[in-house]
DNA sequence: TTGTATGCGTTATCAG
DNA sequence: CTGATAACGCATACAA
């Protein structure tokens, strides 16, 4: 039984720095002992000063608080949050930030989380679930206390392992009525529904696609799957010679369009899954000596900045991308103080016709 | 003096999940040793399973990383940075995300960073100086072990609080070829003199400028000095009604041109401190009835997608963001595996001489 | 109001 | 090759 508990040189390893320090090494950065000896006093005043600062005598605080700071010592985050039991970190795992829809995200989650003195840590996944699910386990690792995620097709296991930790954690830029997430976003499904009733409305009867890769993106194929019914709905289809799916890129927007004018009978109007897209069709049209809207009508998704400016100025959909990123951090938020709100509603884009929508010149 | 150490019950904390637990309260996260009494094993040989997986015998390496898997085990990040010393976390404070310049340098360095298992803390300080030197501090206090920085124009106590830690740093999108600190970009004064140059050589005489603000901003602050110089060689000037400063907007481009214009004598050429500002002027000229550019020669800066798809396509300048992100990460690994890389040559932007630049027609 | 002592979860050292 | 144990830096219950 280990019964003798003496100050004896036990075989604990290298000095400190507070210790005899001859010449070699680089400074370590101070500690809470180091400010505690420097203010002579202990060190549970120097951890009240920066946690619970009116629990300590002004004085007192005051002395603290100067030595701290000459020392430039602040209470080290990996210490403070084991003993805590808190690490302030909340994980956003996105595709990418090349896409300035996710990039307005993020931003706007960092401010919102910085004002609470929560740090953001970032991954992004490239649409690659395998990535997904390792970043979010990395994440977790990290002991992020909340998580926000794009998009709801993903690994089973990444959802689970979340659960298991029974972190708060939220869904974005998806709102299927039916999913099993909190999700905060829009029903893809029904904007694009929306989209394709105003081309169907306008009289048009041969609608192109143009979209990005549906594959392991839910968000995409509710876009497709809500274009595919309100044509259903008029007894209407997508031809496949009609139907483009690719990287969502400017050129691929252009190569797109020229295909399908090639075809016989070509479309009067051509959906886009974002603007980029729609502007490479619009710029191939042109391109090829068409008139927009008058022989072609296009429409867009996502508002970017350029679409209002283009000429002409590109129909679309406007989503407030910057305000989901503010509900998610809400959201996370609530539920990190504890309580649980209970709906989120969907965020609900708008339509904005300008210019590149009109009656099909038959 | 303390005496004794007996196994006595002390006053400590609440009981562990480990320990009999109730009925309350929510699972606790397994910990090593949960792991190690499952296994069977010792706790020191579950950490060795996960960092020195070749000196465990392989029998007991599979049994604990199969336990591990089981029960959803990973080293926790705080009790793992605290004892190595290694937070294995690297900071990026940026202005903003919303421009895609700075998205893309993140982007690129987060990839960079991920593959060797480190974490990027992202901060936006939106142009605010005393923003940026707060979250600095909040990075430092998490332990980063280096940090990137875009633009060198920062409080001093920013650079010194860094130093003071002896981290690693760089500056990105910036090169001044005396700059104190470690550099990653392009030298700004020297890309708008080859701009500025082109025009004139061109036979432009009249130029005006359209830039973000240069408060607070050594980058554009460069580029104006870099216009300045280059019309100053041959004798020239910008006259103060051709130079309107404002933030970087599609909106400020159209609304500064339009301004300029209206003056007599009007520019015949206008250099714009970024791709948005000249997109602007461009539409707002076409807008205006100016053929561009026969009328008015228009030069952007940092070649985004959509300038070489507009008609006429931009004259501008290229530079790799994505680069600049991964030569930021190179270089700051590198210092953190211990050799000290020599030099930062800097990136030359190239210009690329599309439709909005011609003779002026006088 | 202040100080003492303990635990947070992991790694590293050293003895076996 | 494996196990016991002392840090790592901080926060907090409890005693003073």
């Amino acid at each position: 039984m280990p019964a003798m508990s003496e100050r004896d040189p036990k075989p604990g390893p290298a000095p400190r720095a507070s210790d005899a320090r001859p010449v070699s090494g680089k400074p370590r950065a101070p500690r809470a002992v180091d400010v505690a000896a420097a203010a002579e006093v202990s060190i549970a005043t120097v951890s009240r000063v920066f946690n619970n600062p009116e629990k300590v005598a002004p004085a007192i605080r005051e002395r603290v608080l100067a030595t701290a700071k000459a020392m430039g010592w602040m209470p080290h985050a990996a210490g403070s949050a084991l003993a805590r039991r808190r690490t302030s970190i909340v994980g956003a795992v996105i595709p990418t930030l090349d896409n300035e829809v996710f990039a307005a995200q993020v931003g706007a989650m960092q401010a919102a989380f910085a004002d609470r003195g929560i740090t953001l840590l970032l991954s992004c996944f490239n649409y690659d679930q395998d990535q997904a699910a390792h970043d979010v386990q990395a994440m977790l690792a990290r002991g992020v206390e909340a998580l926000a995620i794009v998009g709801e097709a993903h690994r089973p296991d990444l959802f689970a392992s979340i659960q298991a930790r029974h972190i708060p954690y939220v869904v974005t830029y998806s709102h299927r009525p039916d999913s099993p997430h909190p999700c905060i976003g829009f029903d893809n499904r029904q904007a694009f529904h929306t989209i394709a009733r105003h081309l169907l409305d306008l009289g048009h009867e041969t609608i192109g696609v143009i979209i990005q890769p549906t594959a392991g993106n839910d968000r995409v194929s509710a876009r497709l799957d809500g274009v595919r019914a309100a044509l259903a709905e008029r007894g209407l289809g997508i031809r496949p010679q009609h139907l483009c799916e690719g990287e969502w890129s400017i050129d691929f927007g252009r190569q797109s369009v020229r295909a399908m004018l090639a075809t016989d009978p070509p479309p009067t109007a051509v959906i886009c899954g974002n603007d980029y897209l729609a502007l490479g069709a619009l710029l191939e049209a042109r391109a090829m000596g068409l008139s927009v809207p008058h022989d072609l009508s296009i429409t867009g998704f996502d508002d970017i900045a350029i679409s209002r400016q283009l000429d002409p100025p590109l129909t679309t959909m406007h989503v407030d991308n910057h305000e989901i990123g503010r509900r998610a951090a809400a959201y996370l938020l609530a539920c990190l103080e504890g309580s649980r709100p209970a709906k989120l509603p969907p965020l609900v884009p708008t339509l904005i016709r300008r210019g590149t929508t009109a009656v099909p010149h038959t």
